[in-house]
DNA sequence: AACGGTATCGATACCGGTATCGATACCAGT
DNA sequence: ACTGGTATCGATACCGGTATCGATACCGTT
């Protein structure tokens, strides 16, 4: 049962005061060379590792930088997180996670809990926070950025894009490639509403184009194995679809792998899309179309805007960051 | 510019001490029923959230367990907090995560800073910590729990399976399915240290049956795109192999793609094996042999022993615990 | 020699909670 | 009426740092 050591141990193998080595440890200037050496070499013979309880309750500032993401297991968020913590790397801040599942509620608690530490700033998934959770967020006095999506009202800062657009571009794009009979299958829309955004919009440019479009929801679970079977079902009903738009790249990718061990040819017969640009793709290049979203940049430049918020008093241009994806038809644009 | 609430405000708005607001927040039983409830009226309407950093400055205890992966960008580790993150809901302990990049340094720093909020428990993926980082987590007298492996010297509780093990029942198993012409491809080896561990695994078994391989090391980017690439290049060098084992499902995936849109029969003429289960193997389901590993499982049990080695004085019985993966042959196996 | 400026350092007062102990009030039992 | 026990609450002392201000020593300047 070792004591951790405090920094009057350390004051005291050095020799010095407390607050000369609190002085040391941080790199103020107000301390001697020598007395700077002796309690970083103090420090490091016993074992001396600070407490950001006590140096955050005392100045009143932490580096930490809290983000909520709705997911974990949806590679899209775990990319958004790394494109985070690559933006926070060597400035001193931290990132601390923390997933909702998608549950209000839930994003409610974890917004309090993590106010509850006096983080530095905020990012969060969305813009479809809680009355109650916005509250929160604004009063907290920090910066807040929201990421990934633009479609709706701002708190502060707004890093991503509109899917709604992202949506609509996708099936000009389709119709711009011939495609007139459409199918569209999604998961798990009921809570994943940036989804649902994108196939409003898809939706309404076809509806502009006076086309119909036959609808297959699936459950909870968005992976390519439900996308395989949803295409199986979709196909088997109407056989006469040429193109099909998914809800994101994995299922898409399932109702690929689902065409091609039954021999319907892609995109000759029928077309994919897809939505994100995943790595999964890659297996087989070019053959389903998808939005190529900047998920690790806009990870990263949301870090980047924290931390400028921070260190300048003057407040940042623009709060409002479009990364609108890219749309790569793959074969399908020849 | 709003000041934070702060407990004082709280007493003083339902108009008792700072220590009974305290009480009554915290559901303490010294408290009477009717403060308590103007306690956290007066809570509700001012707004107030606690300050954890205080708090637990003050009780010399956090609700933090800390977690340390190496990477978000492998689908697997994100599960594994996904466990995490399940197996902690409702206990009021909160999973704070930190991100290594398979960064032996990094790792150091992550866990000392990590350390410095005090955390109840760690959870930290791996056996090959350092010894500066080893002593770190030794001396800070909070249950450990090291995930994912089991081969190497434990710090206090081991939760996870031997890989070493899992490559060689794999070998056993493919050479039991009647293969004898064998290639490895494999990723970010000098990094990824299980993935080391397994090859080794399955290298011995093929050598204690005299049996060679051919090996193809790739880059550090372990994606569908680069197996593809890779089984590309080693089939074309080794046409006569008629199995393949990869690092893992991603590359072992790419591999089966190139395989499907180039006319080589899998399993028949050649077989491939990966590694984890991931759910991209549904694309094509059985034709991909794998050992499944129960991450999100890993996950959730080494939360539950956190807590448990936390709440219950006497240590618990096994401070090792075994899952190891299950093969899964597929349609090979018939 | 007197003076102002700078470098270095320590004493003290917090930060916002919790632990602890003592004070008070009220009740039942004798 | 006196005693002991319980319920309820507040005053005080911390937790381990940092901010602030004042003290001291030493330097160059006039």
């Amino acid at each position: 049962m070792k004591k951790n050591k405090t920094l009057i141990d350390v004051a005291a193998a050095a020799g010095v005061s407390k607050m000369t080595a609190s002085r040391a440890l941080r790199g103020s200037k107000d301390v001697s060379n020598e007395s700077k050496i002796r309690v970083i070499e103090a420090a490091k013979k016993i074992g001396y590792f600070g407490n950001h309880l006590a140096a955050s309750l005392s100045s009143a500032r932490s580096d930490l930088i809290g983000v909520i993401v709705p997911s974990l297991t949806n590679i899209v968020f775990p990319q958004v997180m790394s494109g985070i913590s690559d933006g926070l790397l060597g400035t001193g801040f931290q990132p601390a996670f923390g997933v909702t599942d998608y549950n209000l509620n839930r994003e409610y608690e974890l917004v309090a809990r993590m106010l509850s530490w006096r983080p530095a700033g905020m990012i969060i998934t969305g813009m479809e926070q809680s009355d109650q959770t916005r509250q929160l967020l604004i009063e907290a006095d920090i910066p807040i950025v929201q990421v990934m999506d633009t479609d709706g009202d701002a708190i502060d800062y707004v890093v991503g894009f509109s899917h709604q657009t992202a949506g609509a571009d996708m099936a000009e794009a389709l119709i711009g490639a011939g495609r007139t009979r459409f199918g569209y299958i999604g998961c798990n829309l009921e809570s994943d509403l940036r989804a649902t955004k994108r196939k409003q919009g898809f939706f309404d440019v076809l509806k502009s184009h006076d086309i119909k479009i036959k609808i297959l929801l699936g459950g909870i679970v968005s992976s390519v194995g439900e996308g395989r079977r949803l295409t199986q079902e979709l196909l088997n009903q109407n056989p006469d679809l040429d193109c099909i738009y998914f809800s994101n790249d994995d299922i898409a990718f399932g109702g690929l792998c689902y065409c091609i061990e039954t021999g319907i040819l892609v995109p000759n017969l029928v077309a994919l899309a897809g939505f994100n640009g995943l790595g999964i793709l890659q297996g087989f290049p070019g053959l389903i179309a998808t939005s190529i979203t900047q998920r690790h940049d806009i990870g990263r430049v949301s870090a980047e805007i924290v931390i400028q918020s921070l260190q300048s008093f003057k407040q940042l241009k623009s709060r409002h960051l479009q990364m609108q994806p890219t749309i790569d038809l793959g074969v399908l644009k020849k």
